[in-house]
DNA sequence: GCAAAAGTGTTGGTTGTACACCCATGA
DNA sequence: TCATGGGTGTACAACCAACACTTTTGC
């Protein structure tokens, strides 16, 4: 067995990245091939440098798994318990991500043997807070939908208003009235109807949509709101 | 000049200490007796023992300012930028409380000469980062008592409806209609009407009210909004 | 022709907003 | 008697929630 190392006042930064496959929302876990939690499943992180900044940290963590840059991640919370992690005292800095995960191939790095998406509903046991730390994002996803229209971030480019309501139906885990929907969506007037419909699909064509950041900057200048 | 103190990651907490005096909004700002930052104000905090939670090491700089214990803490950000602090590198962990700004003196506690209430139009430029880590504490109670019926903390344990109106105006940055506020709080039904009313006023004297909590404990297990 | 999802309006209830006057009290 | 804030109701507008049928497409 390896030499417990033993670290002193030092922080780490831990990222949730949520993907939605059009059913479900699924976070990206890493299979950890070393101790501490050992073949355990956690979320990805890792220790922040002396010279880096949390964000920058956050995002070499992302992009080391996803490959992905220029990503929507908010820090929201920081978990500093004193036993919190069994090799010293580190506090750790806790991010979420939005990514579209039909983008991108996950690669596990370093520390993980394996790296995966798992929907919210098959969570196991986590290694260290990480279960707590998971719930946390959920809960500040789910807030932060109904006051910024932030979903858009985990489709692709172009949707379907039933691609964005079934979003938002597995976030807020309720059921949208689908006409409502349309028309508050419609309502508050950044999407943008392209004349494009989906191909190959064995109904009546939707039309696709796309988020429109420009206007969105400008009626969001002076406010707005997104409950549903 | 004192010899550079060149610290390693190390953390700390920062407290915003918000107090209602029934016009204004205040916070509770040290006077820096030391350097870096000597004779600056600046946001109440200190650094975490090893072997101390976070919690516990903002309730201590909460203590040491005000002898309160057990009051209304919410941790709502991390600031890490690699510079942010002149002796190395520190992250610090912000929390904001609201307490009762009649019920105690504040004293000044070792690392600083001075010690008061500012109201918010009047935040002079702090040490550190701490001018962005107050507007953020700012802009997070806004939000929270939307969501939160917290705004009690500040007030004595017995008010007037006037009084947490005026408390919500101070808040919000807005004004409120007297009938409709009126209306909207007591249908939330966690005040408890008391037969008691002001004294020594020089106008009818209004009814005290005090918060409910059991009955607000009952009421937001299923849900509630709170929006003005 | 069938299964699947797209697209489309109306109604009733609830909630928000704006607004003005008389009352009680102490100075 | 005056100044200050306490206490009260209504009408209109906006928004929300519930609800069903016809159309298009691929198989």
């Amino acid at each position: 067995m390896k030499e417990q190392l033993k670290l002193h006042s030092v922080f780490s930064v831990d990222c949730v990245i949520f993907g939605f496959d059009g059913e479900e929302i699924k976070v990206l876990l890493i299979e950890r091939g070393e101790e501490p939690y050992k073949n355990y499943f956690a979320l990805p992180g890792d220790l922040v440098k002396e010279d880096e900044d949390l964000e920058t940290a956050a995002g070499s963590v992302l992009q080391s798994l996803t490959g992905l840059k220029d990503i929507y991640m908010e820090q929201y919370y920081t978990f500093g318990k004193v036993n919190r992690h069994p090799l010293g005292r580190i506090i750790t800095v806790a991010y979420y991500a939005l990514v579209n995960l039909h983008e991108f191939q996950p690669k596990a790095s370093s520390f993980a043997k394996g790296i995966g998406w798992v929907s919210l509903a098959n969570i196991p046991s986590l290694g260290f807070d990480h279960n707590a730390i998971l719930e946390k994002a959920i809960e500040r996803l789910k807030w932060r939908v109904t006051v910024k229209p932030v979903g858009f971030e985990l489709l692709n480019n172009k949707f379907t208003l039933r691609q964005i309501r079934k979003l938002y139906e597995a976030i807020l885990e309720k059921n949208l009235d689908k006409r409502n929907f349309r028309r508050k969506i419609l309502k508050m007037d950044f999407l943008l109807p392209l004349e494009e419909k989906q191909k190959n699909v064995a109904h009546k064509a939707a039309r696709l949509y796309q988020f429109d950041y420009a206007r969105y900057k400008e009626l969001s200048a002076k406010g707005y709101n997104f409950d549903f």
